[in-house]
DNA sequence: TCTTAATCGATATAATTCTATCGATAAAAC
DNA sequence: GTTTTATCGATAGAATTATATCGATTAAGA
């Protein structure tokens, strides 16, 4: 029997985080089922397209009553590989790279970073929230020792390429990347952008149209 | 005559930040001309893409040459409105909050922190990167006088309505959220979440598909 | 118990977004 | 000077993604 590929698009994938903070609020607080008309009262689009999203990882619901919350969470987590945490190690001790240390919840979005690397002799030996900051040339034999898969960029644009290179080199298999440049990689290891510019390129956008519309009357802009 | 509204989709507002930066560079070089079939050649889409994106900018290219290199950039920038820089007002001065401080860059975003505001009588008064951390409680007063029109939420999801609401009630326009809970705004405000889990779940769902594929063989996964 | 109302799950339709095609144009090669 | 080639700009078509509809199901109320 063939096993049909289950299709998921990226926008349905960058939802379920969104759908899995709620709904750990929610469990917190003691709820025990939730609806789809429910949850998307609390995001700008409709209950079809979370249930839509929902039914790609597996929930279940119960008519009248919607889904367990503990069961969606379980879901949801499975299917992003979120209930095994995922060792990674961060290349970049600056100012991204520190606050990506020092944040305390990666560890429920399946992420640990075990292991700092920069190439600054000033950071080299110091100590970043009670890890030490290594010589990037110690990232190859640590990464196929502590079979570590995940590498996070936190480099300046220009480095960020010689970095990847490395990354790929001690036997990396994906690559999250924060450097605003285009990253070239070999076929097969997976690479995701995590650029804010282009949240913040959305919110320019729009407020320029809002601005401008207030300014000169009648200039439409599509919201 | 009717002044037909040009449609702008959220994926092309996007990806005009990644141009954006691979121009800058190659202008720094002093290539002056690029078409679309080069400058795709960078991502993983293709150059039809690319004209529609540039076309929205307004720009102009040339058979056989393409399109000039300082033209597009002044045409992305005012685009998306970061020929004029903004000032922003930063909430949160914890792990993110630092690094957004710090970063040297948002002047090419059209973005500029002027503030930063916390709760914590620790960090009140001290400062980070040059600036003072001050009260929330201040920041109505300021908002009106500095005429600000961003604010940044850095702060912890429990915090970040209420946050929000001091920002609406300030006068601020446009809502740069990092926290990763859904929230509430009033019509006429722009929000716009720059949620790092989202990015992180799709990495961590092809790695996942990626290690399963591995282990029991022949077990389709799409990407 | 029977009816009502809310929701799920599946299917169908609509909207959006991406990609291909083709003539026009401008530079380069011959 | 003519041909060739690369590219733009516009339009048409395909693919993807979002939304609506409808019967089935289950809990709650009459
Ligand atoms: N700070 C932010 O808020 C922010 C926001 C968006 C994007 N980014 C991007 O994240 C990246 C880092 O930003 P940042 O503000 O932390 O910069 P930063 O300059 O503070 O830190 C960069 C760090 O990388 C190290 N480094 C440089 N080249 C290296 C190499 N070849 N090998 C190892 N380490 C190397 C430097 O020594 C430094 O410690 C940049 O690409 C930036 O564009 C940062
Ligand atoms: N650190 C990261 O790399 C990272 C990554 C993704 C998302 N985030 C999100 O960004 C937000 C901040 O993260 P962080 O790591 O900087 O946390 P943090 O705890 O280091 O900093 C939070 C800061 O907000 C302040 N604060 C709390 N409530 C406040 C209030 N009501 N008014 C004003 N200030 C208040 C605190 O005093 C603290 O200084 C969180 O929502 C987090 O989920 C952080």
């Amino acid at each position: 029997m063939p096993h049909t590929v289950i299709e998921v698009s990226r926008s349905t994938l960058k939802r379920l985080p969104l759908y899995l903070h709620v709904l750990e609020d929610l469990h917190r607080q003691k709820q025990e089922y939730i609806s789809c008309t429910a949850l998307a009262l609390k995001f700008d689009f409709g209950s079809i397209q979370v249930r839509k999203d929902l039914e790609v990882t597996g929930a279940e619901g119960t008519a009248k009553i919607g889904f367990r919350i503990s069961d969606l969470i379980r879901n949801i987590k499975t299917f992003l590989g979120w209930h095994n945490v995922q060792d990674a190690f961060l290349v970049g001790a600056g100012n991204l790279g520190k606050a990506l240390l020092g944040y305390r919840d990666f560890d429920l979005y399946g992420l640990n970073i075990v292991a700092v690397f920069d190439k600054d002799p000033a950071k080299i030996g110091t100590r970043i929230f009670d890890k030490e900051v290594m010589p990037v040339e110690k990232m190859p034999g640590l990464a196929a020792r502590m079979h570590v898969n995940i590498g996070i960029v936190a480099v300046s644009a220009i480095a960020a390429q010689e970095v990847v290179n490395v990354m790929v080199a001690s036997g990396i298999r994906a690559v999250w990347n924060f450097a605003p440049a285009p990253l070239e990689i070999p076929q097969g290891i997976i690479l995701e952008n995590a650029r804010l510019t282009q949240s913040l390129a959305v919110l320019s956008n729009k407020l320029k149209c809002l601005l401008e519309e207030e300014t000169k009357e009648s200039v439409p802009c599509p919201m």
